[in-house]
DNA sequence: GTGCCTACTTCCTATGAGAGAGTAGCGGGT
DNA sequence: ACCCGCTACTCTCTCATAGGAAGTAGGCAC
């Protein structure tokens, strides 16, 4: 395993972009509390981050029958309604940090009042599938988790 | 759109686990603030159930050429070995809860001293897959998150 | 007795999530 | 002229919680 003291310009010029992430697989490790993955991780483990970029994917692959799984921007504002109770402060957060790492684009339009729109990008699309899977996940499991805690807190301690 | 008041005793006793997960996806909305999958997806969306689930998973189903892909369970001191940087308390506190949503299970050994074996259930399991999928998304594009965030830095503000 | 082991539990403090109000700049109503 | 309202934030305050550190039970070795 080749160890880097986590600088920068680690990759060769002549490796595949999948070849790069093999390697990078290898040289990151989330389970290290230094590996700068660990904290990649923490940012993306996040509600408010699943559910933007849930939103963002347009719902995901299924939806229903006629659901498209097409990505497709969306207004600050109408992010801010569609994930219900998140706060403006977080939700402008999550956005900029999100932008700064690239998975999504952000998009002025100088109309008045100002329009902005979010947009994922190809690297926050591959992201999104995943995390679309995880939003699912909760929903399709919901009833079988809620079992399982009445189990555990009717039982004896 | 079914609807419910959130109780207790939805599902009818004659549908499929399947079915049932088909009809859930429908009665649960993550976006929704008071949706109980809402919580559920909050709880999962976190940096140390991530690990926790990936170590119990046995590093995933790639980890290499070796890699088995197979669950195995862990004791407390491997898993606070394994999560470099968890703090007992933290540790201790999503494990329960772990336990609790039925993901994994504690087994108690009265050696002296007393051991305690952590496994996924077949639950967890399913969630195990996807969350081993968002780690190693994490380790895998942690170059181009970083060379985004290099770029965004760099540009004027 | 003293120390050590695991698997916790308790206490304290610093971080940070969330609520609520404030801001800029312009258009539209009266 | 004046006030309102709209969008996309930004600021301030408060309360919850994450994390660090230290304490606990109970038994075995020395």
């Amino acid at each position: 395993m080749r160890k880097f003291p986590y600088g920068k310009a680690r990759s060769m010029p002549s490796e595949s972009a999948k070849q790069r992430r093999a390697q990078a697989k290898l040289d990151y490790d989330a389970f290290l509390t230094n590996c700068p993955s660990r904290q990649l991780l923490a940012r993306i483990s996040d509600k408010w981050v699943t559910l933007i970029l849930a939103a963002l994917g347009g719902d995901g692959p299924s939806a229903g029958a006629g659901g498209t799984g097409e990505a497709r921007p969306l207004r600050y504002s109408e992010l801010s309604r569609r994930l219900a109770g998140v706060s403006q402060k977080m939700l402008t957060q999550t956005l900029r940090s999100l932008e700064r790492d690239g998975l999504v684009t952000r998009t002025v339009t100088p109309t008045v009042p100002v329009t902005v729109h979010y947009e994922l990008t190809e690297l926050g699309s591959s992201l999104q599938e995943l995390m679309w899977g995880v939003k699912d996940w909760a929903e399709a499991h919901m009833d079988e988790v809620l079992a399982n805690r009445d189990e555990y807190d009717a039982r004896p301690a």
